[in-house]
DNA sequence: CAGATGCTTCGATGGAGATCGAACCATGAA
DNA sequence: TTCATGGTTCGATCTCCATCGAAGCATCTG
């Protein structure tokens, strides 16, 4: 019983409402002071300050001091992968009654996760890639690798594959979506994705949430990267 | 912030101890009755009986009644595969004080991941089946499938694939190590060959716990399968 | 400098829930 | 049937911790 890690200590950061809103809400990958997350999640200053500090603590947080302010992120994507997961098991299990809030549509369709895309249009991507076999699988960390025609396809994009090789971190890593229960491209690679499409205005965030919406110009040009996934309008 | 799943539902109830140690005990994938898991997490009947009730309505455990014992298991790979997401955090960071029990090694070596095997050995595996070739992206729930010469492979050595294929379950999956923080192989496919392992005499169960032993013979099967990412002894 | 804002520490309060004893139900054995 | 064992329900206790008010420190602005 007493082997392994001590789970219980990250489940009880995770299990307070209050902490488990400020998770949600780093969710998007950006960095939020101590102020913006005790309003996002309904307490004041002091309390969120006692918060911030156990999960710093927990290795849950990572802070950012700038000026007199200071900037809370997710400690790194392996904590917005296991929040996911436990997403995921939420959403299916026991809290099925959880009354689907009015962005929850929007959510289950295009969200950032961490700091890749997640959603319907995330894991229709990720569907297409590997199965026009620019993904296999790997001993790497993040168990797949881009294959060689993978390689050029995301050249051809005017990714620069060269500086995501250069990063210590995995290029391709699947994460599994909560909404969906199916794979989409998280790792080096989902990340430089999603700011690409960004760049392009393919997408944009919406400022305060996960939500991310599509333009029309996006959605016709995705569906030329990406055609045999893609919902037909 | 109110977006998503309630993760602290499940998060509370993983930040019990008591309720970590079940669900700990539970990891090795044999089903325990009620009394059996108090003992596990140092509690009487009474209070095991109401967390398991609050982890069944959770949806992280099954139970399965028979005679007057009433038998628990994890409800599915998915929480074994979260709750081994949450001990890759646990190990990691905040709790690396994590003073290492006398069965530590062990476990990291070889162990049961809910139903298929974990730790160095599997991620050994892992690494000489994507080398070889065997095992390709797709776009299955899992993320993985058997490549044409992985199918033969696996064929060979009289793992019934025809079965797997059958079952609803995917077949490969990647599931992340906490010990060795590298990916092995789940799924329909990995619990396959757990068993075959087994059957063989090549690997053994420790009774109560997760931790498997290796045989001499097993280990130089083994060393035969796999060669190439196989330790020199 | 003074004033304002962001954030933390301290202390007190209150509520949720983990725990166990005792009684109770269900199943199997004699 | 009677007894024993596995498991649950109920009620009382008690500990932990989330919360906030007040005060304090740090940083920026004027």
């Amino acid at each position: 019983m007493k082997d392994g890690p001590d789970i219980a200590r990250i489940g009880a950061l995770i299990g307070d409402p209050a902490r488990a809103n400020i998770l949600s809400a780093l969710m998007n990958g950006k960095a939020l002071t101590a102020t913006e997350l005790a309003a996002e999640a309904g307490i004041t200053g002091q309390t969120a300050s006692s918060h911030l500090k156990k999960m710093i603590e927990g290795g849950l947080l990572s802070q950012n001091k700038q000026g007199r302010h200071r900037y809370f992120t997710l400690a790194g994507p392996e904590v917005g992968a296991t929040l996911e997961a436990l997403m995921g098991l939420a959403a299916r299990k026991g809290h099925l009654r959880t009354r689907t809030g009015p962005k929850d549509p929007a959510l289950r369709n295009a969200r950032v996760c961490y700091d890749h895309l997640a959603g319907d249009i995330a894991v229709r991507i990720f569907d297409n890639l590997s199965a026009r076999g620019f993904l296999e699988a790997s001993s790497d960390k993040g168990g797949l690798r881009l294959s060689p025609s993978g390689s050029d396809f995301v050249s051809s994009l005017g990714i620069d594959l060269a500086a995501l090789h250069a990063s210590r971190r995995p290029m391709c890593r699947a994460c599994l979506d909560w909404s969906e229960r199916r794979n989409h491209l998280a790792g080096g690679l989902g990340a430089a994705m999603l700011t690409w499409f960004e760049k392009q205005g393919w997408v944009m965030r919406e400022p305060d949430s996960r939500v991310v919406h599509i333009s029309a110009r996006g959605r016709s040009e995705l569906f030329g990267l990406f055609p045999a996934a893609w919902p037909q309008k």
